[in-house]
DNA sequence: GCCAACGTTGGC
DNA sequence: GCCAACGTTGGC
């Protein structure tokens, strides 16, 4: 089992709207950038990932399942881009600020703190299990 | 609202 | 194939 991160503007696209579409989810369409499509063709049916509001929150806020992997995004005929599809899991119960993560040294070389505009992203397991515990999971 | 980082585009 | 110009993202 891999594990994910996902960037979403609240205003955009938020864990509320993605709460909303319940088990049957949604795609994680709009993607165009070449790294954070690549990212998406190497998920797996069942992985999961978290859910991380960037701009005015910066923190994660839930956990989500990929429940399709990569195929053609619809909200564009250029067969370049591709998207997965994810459906919320849970809420973290207390979510983790960017700041909480940039301060715990153990964290520092996540890819949100490293390359802070891949919007999709790899998490390893040992910092996803970190960021699980200081979630309150 | 500003600015740094970075990806993409297009001219040569 | 290189590089300058430009657009976008996201933290502060």
């Amino acid at each position: 089992m891999a594990y994910w991160l996902f960037k979403s503007e609240p205003s955009t696209w938020s864990w509320d709207d993605q709460v909303a579409k319940g088990a049957a989810g949604e795609e994680w369409d709009g993607v165009r950038n070449y790294q954070a499509r690549n990212v998406m063709r190497e998920m797996k049916l069942g992985d999961l990932g978290f859910f991380y509001h960037s701009q005015k929150d910066k923190e994660v806020v839930g956990i989500v399942e990929v429940i399709a992997e990569a195929h053609p995004d619809s909200t564009t005929d250029d067969p370049r881009w591709e998207c997965v599809d994810i459906k919320a899991v849970q809420p973290v119960p207390e979510p983790v600020t960017l700041a909480a993560i940039k301060a715990e040294p153990k964290l520092a070389e996540m890819v949100l703190v490293k390359n802070t505009r891949l919007s999709v992203q790899p998490v390893r397991d040992d910092e996803w299990a970190l960021i699980c515990k200081m979630g309150g999971l």
